[in-house]
DNA sequence: GTCCATATATCAAATTCCGTGTTATTTTGT
DNA sequence: ACAAAATAACACGGAATTTGATATATGGAC
């Protein structure tokens, strides 16, 4: 079997990430490409941030390991995530002012917006932003800040005041890390953002991939009480969800299974 | 002669700004391609925004009348808007942070600055930022607000208000038109930008082409006597570089004439 | 400094993607 | 209901990208 370019620089990146160390000769012969192939792959993955190229291979870049680049992340439960950002449309009403977060969960949501009459969207996400910017029944609101690169996101004073002078209907959220019932984040200027997003919107809705309740993150961001609706894929096992029950959070358990390809018709 | 589809697209919107309207089996025939292609180009066109679709035919967006669209003006000098950002890129300094307008002569300063060390950009128009997102020697900061489709770029409290926290040593900016000494712009909200990226900036570069010598533009943004440096292309003619020496006002002439190709080596 | 391994540059072949027109089907306005 | 127009689907050809072979340059160990 051939894989893609995508594949198999995601693969590249699936190794790199393993070992935290790899030969660019390992590389080459596992992928059944030439050694060019590879250093051209490897000087694109750095350009994005994913990993340090040096002579004779490749190192994992810090943030790699945190699990906290976007184009990383955005291949991780796709079929899940999009799920979830189709059960979380149905909140959004014509006419309503949404702010959606940087996370890759709501990053789909924004897709899904193209069917809704008219809205506003807030955001602080440049991948929203791209989404959005064509479509005419989108009134698109960026926050502005500080460029981060590795989440295609802004951050900083200048974001916060901005979203903290707007009102919103609903925000939609994602977490990294669930433990208990509060949670995580690996970056604080996220969860500044974050924050903001939250006091600035009447009510919060929160979408998160079931993988989330298996890792961990820094800082913490928030407390699942905070929420008027929770999505979560059904591949939640069994314990988790007794436990969310038991302490009387509601939420949503979204099919979603991973089938490459189940457009609902 | 068989045009590309980019000179198809501007032959298009060339015909239907003069005629105001345009009968799309007129354009299959002017342009020598079947139906299909002009649907598809008419979509892609009306998706910039330079016009709307209707049966049969296409008529003219307000936006393309005034001249104000983002993808339109961008086609306009474009040799001269290159020597420009090329001559106004010697006064940035590495370390220094400078902001840049959202016209389509100080975005081209944005590809100039790759060959700078390290600078922080500040501004309020997506299109620098997407030409700025990878380079890792750009911090990029950007103002946020409101976004308009038109010109690709963000306004509004938010927009000003950002930028009135911050502080540059230099700002490029641009004018739709000069009349005397004075410069004007067609949007209030864009002038409102001006003015609060001109009051943040120590110092501040005007890029114009000469063509802005030649049209009018309703509200007033500011005088030439408040810049620092103006680079104006050599196309400027006698009497009106005449009337600027005579009031003493400093510029330069940058040579840009329309050599489609005159990379310097 | 030399030497060998690794990296970069260049180019041609292979492949993929994009633009186009044809035909078939659906939609729209009268 | 009808005709004109718009859209959808598909296939072809050419442009652009990807790839590996080769040649050249660079870097580190000694």
């Amino acid at each position: 079997m051939t894989l893609s370019p995508s594949e198999r620089r995601r693969e590249i990146v699936n190794l790199v990430m393993a070992r935290k160390t790899v030969a660019l000769d390992d590389l080459a012969a596992h992928l059944g490409v030439s050694r060019m192939t590879v250093h051209r792959d490897l000087d694109l993955l750095e350009e994005r941030g994913l990993l340090r190229k040096e002579r004779g291979g490749a190192t994992a870049e810090s943030s790699l390991l945190f699990e906290s680049n976007f184009h990383y992340r955005m291949q991780n439960d796709l079929a899940e995530k999009h799920a979830l950002a189709r059960a979380a449309r149905a909140l959004v009403e014509p006419g309503s002012v949404i702010m959606i977060d940087d996370s890759t969960t709501t990053l789909l949501l924004a897709e899904e917006l193209e069917a809704i009459e008219f809205v506003t969207v807030i955001t602080n996400s440049l991948a929203v932003c791209e989404k959005l910017r064509a479509h005419s029944n989108v009134k698109l609101v960026l926050s502005g800040g500080s460029y981060n690169q590795n989440l295609q996101a802004f951050y900083g004073l200048i974001c916060e005041q901005s979203i903290a002078k707007l009102r919103a209907d609903w925000a939609f959220l994602s977490a990294s890390s669930i433990i208990g019932l509060s949670l995580y984040h690996q970056d604080q200027e996220v969860v500044r953002m974050k924050r903001a997003l939250m006091a600035a919107a009447e009510r919060r809705a929160l979408l998160v991939t079931h993988s989330k309740f298996h890792t961990r993150a820094l800082n913490h961001f928030g407390e699942l009480s905070e929420f008027d609706r929770i999505f979560i894929d059904d591949g939640l096992d069994a314990d988790s969800a007794a436990k969310l029950r038991q302490a009387g959070i509601a939420f949503e358990l979204v099919h979603g299974q991973n089938t490459t390809r189940t457009e609902t018709k």
